[in-house]
DNA sequence: AGATATTACACAATCGATTGTGTGAAAATT
DNA sequence: AATTTTCACACAATCGATTGTGTAATATCT
């Protein structure tokens, strides 16, 4: 293209990126020249030779949702800092369309991937081609421990025990959970840290004030619903996520419960809406634009070979609980911006 | 590659495709073999002789934000429908970045580009490449009339009139605005939308109870503690997005103000937390995803020439106004969760 | 049977940047 | 002055899929 300056396509290449073997005063006109004729690259002659794209890909199940768009953030944010691209697909928690997604991603030959799991996926032969290739594959937040790759995530039976724990520190006795789909280990590992704490305490276990939803909205009311009209209902309700812990909350006061007081509550994500809604939502602070971060170093430490070790690694973040007035006895209702 | 069974590259290709000129027995036979070895198209090549990457560029000002997430939600649907891959930068609301990416996407020869404007940017030459080399150009939701492209965006002068004009209605006589950055069309039309209909009803302007800002939810408290303070303060608000009317609402809970009672607020946008804040948040609704998924299809459109017009066009979508509790007197405080 | 049409595939150029190797000319060395 | 070293650049192959053209082999027709 360029060569239409009078020297061979070689210099042009190599004067815009100083190599040693061009002269000086070549360079300064080659780079004028591409300036002035406004002359850009094409990356995909560029990642065809070099057989790198300098692009990640990213596998979510719905984009639009608090947590995945912070986690997209932080990812995209250290991408771009190192001069990556990044492409997103999301696979709406189907497995038939993360299957798809993936094939696109290899098709396409990203340097790297980073997913979290679709609701659905049990099965993880799709992800073969990146393995069997040793492209680095790197799984944030909803993860899978039947696939051997790096996995970041939180310390979610940690949380799960700080946030019970907490409730049983405040007084209360009857401690319900809004648990979710046990297929995925993230909520396993949240019913598994509440139920533990309980035995620490000796406190009994009672599945009858389980309930287990996809933690939406409308499944906190109805999990309210449920578990309110038991014979011994719960006092608290420990729930895995901010969404499904509102519901129940607005549900409960609207049948007169009074909350801290009668039923305290504690969420998980820290989603915004928790630190907005009256009384403030005690929950878990998800450190989801870390996460993305890091998952984004590791494709990347991997991508450039800074990275040595190839057994995967697994790492996780421990989480704050944030202690808000839903769980407090004795909280005023509204106000103290307190987060 | 797949020449290691037995015909040339040429075959290969075309049998993957039935071209018209191979037998079918090779096809099959191709196609048996492909599959067993796992054989997968390189689309970089691909790419690179078809000068077409099946790529969209979405470049936003940031990911984790409601209306912004929903917007690339709706992009991803539409483009993944049709093969297309979706890449996303975030320019963060600066001006530099946004440059930096839209020359990135050019050079990753995306087949269009989609963008929300960032705050800062008030010129707009460097999407010359897109627009001199007629690469397909739309601008999403936050949109500049100073350059020439598509443009999909909510009519937010209509939606900010029914806004204000609902106020009036309801018997608010002395109606503030929360305004955001002028150098945004989408603001300037809001506040134009909330004037007219002052003066529409014979209302008195004035810029005492107009209060200009980013709209952050500490926005809307500030706003709230200036606005409120005044001697005539406000009876009513309009505010430019949900964040700050409900910065802007709680603010006025606390300092006693009853709402809707003794203040009336609307917001913009539909976020999530307007139906789940009590009282419930009056507001538009702002079809984030559908603008995403037109845009997408204009784009699209004009990447496989089925959209015959060079001639650049506005699509503007008409709003709902969402009329909720915490505009009209009388209003229970929490519950009805009619959305 | 000979001529034409059709089928089935291979050849080779191409997209645009990259990179190892080759080669003149100028500079440095003995 | 002859030789070695350094410098500055061009040649040509390459990445892998695509595509217009060429050409055997088979099928169809008169």
């Amino acid at each position: 293209m360029a060569r239409a300056l009078g020297v061979s396509a070689t210099t042009v290449s190599r004067a815009l990126k100083d190599h040693y073997s061009i002269g000086k005063s070549t360079i300064r006109k080659v780079k004028k020249k591409a300036a002035e004729m406004g002359y850009e690259p094409n990356a995909i002659a560029s990642s065809l030779r070099k057989k790198k794209t300098n692009a990640i890909g990213v596998i979510v199940s719905h984009i639009n949702r608090p947590f995945i768009s912070s986690l997209i953030s932080g990812i995209e944010a250290v991408c771009s800092r190192y001069g990556y691209n990044v492409i997103i697909t999301q696979s709406l928690d189907s497995y038939k369309k993360e299957r798809e997604d993936v094939k696109t991603m290899f098709n396409s030959r990203v340097d790297g991937l980073i997913v979290s799991l679709a609701a659905e996926t049990d099965r993880y032969e799709h992800f073969d081609p990146f393995i069997k290739n040793n492209y680095p594959l790197v799984f944030a937040d909803r993860v899978s421990f039947e696939i051997d790759t790096d996995k970041v995530l939180v310390d979610n039976f940690d949380a799960a025990y700080m946030a019970t724990n907490h409730l049983i520190g405040q007084g209360y006795r009857r401690i319900g959970h809004l648990a979710g789909v046990q297929q995925r280990h993230m909520y396993q590992k949240r019913l598994e840290g509440y139920l533990t704490a309980l035995r620490d305490h000796r406190m009994p276990v009672d599945e009858n004030v389980i309930h287990y939803s996809k933690l939406s909205y409308e499944d906190g009311i109805n999990g309210a619903e449920t578990l309110l009209n038991r014979d011994l209902r719960p006092d608290a309700i420990f729930a895995s996520n901010d969404t499904s812990a509102i519901g129940f909350m607005q549900y409960a006061e609207e049948c007169g419960y009074s909350i801290p007081d009668e039923i305290g509550v504690v969420g998980f994500n820290n989603d915004p809406v928790s630190s907005i809604i009256r009384p403030q939502l005690t929950t878990i602070d998800h450190p989801a634009v870390e996460i993305g971060k890091k998952a984004a170093e590791i494709v990347l430490d991997k991508v450039s070979g800074k990275s040595q070790t190839q057994i995967p690694q697994t790492i996780s973040f421990k989480t704050k609980l944030l202690i808000r007035n839903s769980s407090v006895k004795g909280s005023p209702r509204g106000g103290s911006n307190a987060s």
